[in-house]
DNA sequence: CTGAAAGCGCTTACAG
DNA sequence: CTGAAAGCGCTTACAG
């Protein structure tokens, strides 16, 4: 590794100034022409390039924007992270990728790191420790110290900053009325998170449906399997002792488990029990049978969420500073774990 | 967002130096205590964090590594990823994730934005048009101006640096071979990925297998599936026309479609067709049957990159440059996809 | 047309 | 014990 040319060197060679060689390089009229030239030329040739932690000082600007998932081995994530990263890269932006682990001490330290300076703004998805102890200092400082957050999927109403969601309340309501409307009467739901905000407006949405269809309800098939819980005894329990007819995955994991657990106990896609999941991953179509899902349309919610933050970023400060919560609309991709909707509907 | 407390700031306050400041917070034997402390004490309630970004130029060090990556919809760039992101966190640096989409002209552009000081080295998979096109100046231009590079998994032979792979002809005669002792005669071989050197070298072993079982090629079964071509009509082809009793998916896509597609054909797996595929993707578990497979390890193998990587940027420079190639061990992780190895062996 | 100066936020060797 | 100076690599308003 050689030293890498910078404009002092350039100004020594040719015996002028570092204030010359600059304004050379950026084709400046004060500049005469012969001098450009041969400076553009030496430059060309060495291969310069202005050093950018040195213009990140100057402008007080990195063009890097952070991102904090609580996962990455998640499809919901990477997706999400796939676009983020798509948008980011389209309009200039590097993306400093971290992991939470869903832990909030790990959050707190890459959020504190972060802001030294090193990011013009923050994408995050809360980790499940920060949403059970509502901890959201470090995220006001971030925003008090180094820029514009917006928040995506796993939020929290109480900091005041953009988001991005699906309207899981409704999008339960519908996976669960899809259920009904094919037959089943016996609906569970399983899901290995708990003390998230958006599993908690999941089951809340499912309830509402049961309500509405005059379904009684069976909390012995409301599974939020906590750590530490092994997840396949409590789903044989819970086959073995409550009448289950339909299974909502409330993320990939607990949905493709479940299933692969009820066909092992005999019972039938969708016949037996249906299923439906959670985010829509690729290998949903590959399963026997394909996998009924709601599409959260990830890609598009990293879209959005990168885009959101970046034109934050860029926008003149002292505007006022107005906070919108997005909606990212969902579909039900129907495939052959759920029934054909009854005839009587 | 408020002004973020600089040196600058508190050194008015209190009507000293900026470099009295400096070494106070570092808590220099230097400062008089009584100094120290009320300096202290006001930038701890400040909540003064030194930026980053000085820092990096002072230092010439960003703490930050770059990681390219053909794709990050892939299972296995996922895991890797999430192996070098750990690592990197462990020792104290940030990541900054690009995603080349297998474009040669992205690949170049993302590295020579990393190159102006932005990392401190920086780990590539190759994508399919930089190793398609052999163009690598790139890459050593990149060594010489801004730091080591550590390549891993599509790798070229033509960069001198540091490689971490796994020994993919090794691997791919294993696959074949363990095929061939459970009976199989006619094996297919299945690829998206075309101008690829893992693929080169995983046909490669298949060959050899087959050669040294004294097992006849069928060149119509070696089915690299260039891109405008539609994978269905291919496989679908190769099925009607030629005798086929085992796949192997040199890539987690193929050889799950592969599967479907057979299936959809009325062929039943293992038994008149088997399936192995590379790259141990978490849900080959959840396929009925479940997908026997080579586990390449990924997560450690990010981790191994990682840890070279910021081993030889931590190392004194001068030292003698001596690259190493490491190989990741791989294992066949035996499922349902392929029948019990045969009596006779 | 060219350059000296000030500055982005920091550190450190050197004077006093 | 404290501070002025030089410097990391750059830009830009201002003088000349």
């Amino acid at each position: 590794m050689k030293q890498r040319t910078t404009l002092k060197q350039i100004a020594k060679i040719f015996n002028v100034s570092i204030a010359t060689v600059s304004k050379a390089l950026k084709d400046s009229h004060e500049i005469s022409i012969a001098t450009k030239l041969k400076i553009q030329e030496y430059a060309k040739q060495q291969n310069y390039r202005p050093n950018s932690i040195a213009l990140s000082l100057l402008n007080k600007k990195t063009k890097t924007i952070g991102v904090i998932m609580p996962s990455i081995l998640n499809p919901f994530f990477v997706k999400t992270f796939s676009g983020i990263e798509h948008v980011a890269n389209d309009k200039g932006y590097n993306v400093i990728a971290i992991v939470s682990h869903g832990k909030l001490e790990k959050e707190i330290a890459s959020i504190n790191m972060l802001e030294n300076g090193l990011i013009d703004g923050l994408l995050i998805s809360l980790s499940e420790e920060t949403e059970a102890k509502q901890h959201f200092k470090h995220l006001e400082e971030f925003i008090d110290n180094a820029g514009p957050i917006v928040m995506f999927d796993r939020i929290s109403d109480s900091v005041n900053t953009d988001k991005v969601i699906v309207d899981d309340f409704n999008c339960a309501y519908k996976a669960t009325e899809h259920l009904i409307k094919t037959g089943c009467k016996h609906i569970a739901v399983v899901s290995t998170l708990d003390n998230v905000g958006i599993i908690k407006l999941r089951i809340d949405g499912y309830l509402k449906a049961l309500e509405d269809y005059n379904i009684p309800i069976n909390k012995k098939t409301i599974n939020v399997i906590k750590p530490g819980y092994d997840f396949e005894t409590e789903i044989k329990t819970m086959l073995d002792y409550q009448k289950v007819d339909a299974i909502i995955g409330l993320e990939e994991f607990s949905a493709v488990e479940s299933m692969v657990i009820a066909q092992d106990r005999g019972y039938t896609i969708p016949n037996d029990i249906s299923i439906i999941s959670f985010t829509n991953s690729d290998f949903f179509k590959y399963t026997k049978p394909a996998i009924t899902c709601i599409n959260q349309h990830s890609v598009f919610m990293g879209k959005t969420a990168a885009e959101i933050l970046i034109s934050k970023i860029e926008q003149p400060s002292g505007t006022t500073d107005i906070f919108e919560t997005k909606t990212i609309k969902t579909t039900l991709v129907e495939r052959n774990s759920t029934k054909p909707i009854a005839n009587n509907y």
